[in-house]
DNA sequence: TCGTGTTCGTTAGAAGTTCTAACTCACACG
DNA sequence: CGTGTGAGTTAGAACTTCTAACGAACACGA
């Protein structure tokens, strides 16, 4: 089972007190918000003294982003697992799996989906982890029967225009082998999955008195339709 | 034209400085975001030192709630004005209104629907004027013409089930007289323009070929379909 | 087993932030 | 023409991130 570990025990030291900071950061981000992590609450909290925790991070946007990083990966996991535990590839499966995932932790969702830090620049693994939800979604919506010509009469004509577009434009998803119209699904996807649940987590939902679950599902069926 | 201001000079001047103040937050939040505004780096720029800002403004907060007003107010003069335009209530004509405004200061968008300020709780009247906002989306997906039993075959179950839900719970929206399938759609405009147009504002679109523009048109189109 | 050098954690401190307290000073009003 | 209100000042407390310099502990090679 557990290999040894090639690692020097000052390595392993290292990545223990990492992962200390990072759970820390967790938690004060899940009661205070991204904006209010602070390096030096986290080391009092932790018995250290502030400047120690940067022998760990170098400053404050790299523990943000290995936040990020790690948000991008729990995230691609249950995706992942969903994809492979259910049916095959199922789009309204990869919807309840976000928004689950979403629910369980708001501030995690809204760290990687909610409005840019500033000046932060997201570096390439972590774009190539979003990416690969990206697949994952894409995967899910080429399995979905293209009814393409048959609903109602004809598709608006911006519907099909765009599907032109990206059809010429596929350079995302690297290259994923999926007809335009699933390629238009994804992206409708993902863009209306995240417009109900980021105005639901924003809290913007609050004082109208429906049920956010619901309005998720109706826009999961007229997804899936 | 002008009348007689019955505002003391005191008033009058301090108005103007608070006019100043905010003119000088926006140009900051455009550059820098609105997690990075400064009282202090504002008071520099207007040749006030430090704390001579806070006889107009109580704290950060305040000054940031007096913006979150004014980008609302700003935004429901904006689509008041479309819909008195337009032949009347255009849903399509809302979203193009829509999208101009945040494209044209995106910070400005994010300051409202973006991920909210951790411990931050909406003034009333701010709610009064969102609320404004939405009834004006309201009006005109009542004015759409409902062909709720015609489309494809029988609208997905969740899709009925959620306009009965919202039909008990129409708290919302100071009980605007539309039939459940105009609200289920004027929310539905909501969540999906704010999906395209947050992921947008906030990059995660880059690195994808696609034009935006045309994503957004196509969700319009196959809204108002 | 015993140096030796890397790495950790410390304190000190610089430069920034919000925000309070106390003090002037000028202006508008009675 | 006094008087009081309100504006702006400086000082300073309590924070923040982050650098620099120091001591001490620890793993490793000879």
């Amino acid at each position: 089972m557990a290999e040894t570990d090639t690692r020097t025990p000052r390595e392993r030291y290292r990545a223990q007190v990492r992962a200390e900071v990072k759970e820390h950061a967790w938690e004060q981000i899940a009661t205070a918000g991204a904006s209010a992590l602070s390096l030096n609450a986290i080391a009092k909290r932790m018995g250290l003294s502030g400047p120690a925790l940067y022998r760990y991070f170098a400053n404050r946007d790299e523990l943000i982003t290995e936040l990020i990083r790690d948000a991008y990966r729990s995230l691609a996991d249950v995706v992942r697992a969903t994809a492979a535990a259910g049916s095959g590839a199922d789009p309204a499966a990869f919807a309840h799996a976000l928004r689950d995932w979403a629910l369980a932790d708001p501030h995690r969702y809204l760290l990687i989906y909610g409005t840019p830090v500033p000046g932060y620049h997201a570096p390439d693994d972590v774009t190539a982890i979003a990416s690969e939800i990206m697949a994952t979604l894409l995967d899910a919506c080429a399995a979905l029967p293209d009814d393409r010509p048959a609903p109602p009469a004809a598709p608006a004509a911006p519907v099909t225009r765009f599907e032109e577009h990206i059809e010429r434009h596929r350079g995302w998803a690297a290259d994923h082998p999926a007809p335009p119209a699933a390629l238009r699904r994804a992206l409708a996807f993902w863009t209306r999955l995240h417009g109900v649940l980021s105005l639901e987590l924003a809290g913007h939902f609050t004082g109208m008195r429906f049920d956010p679950a619901l309005l998720f599902e109706a826009e999961v069926a007229d997804l899936t339709r």
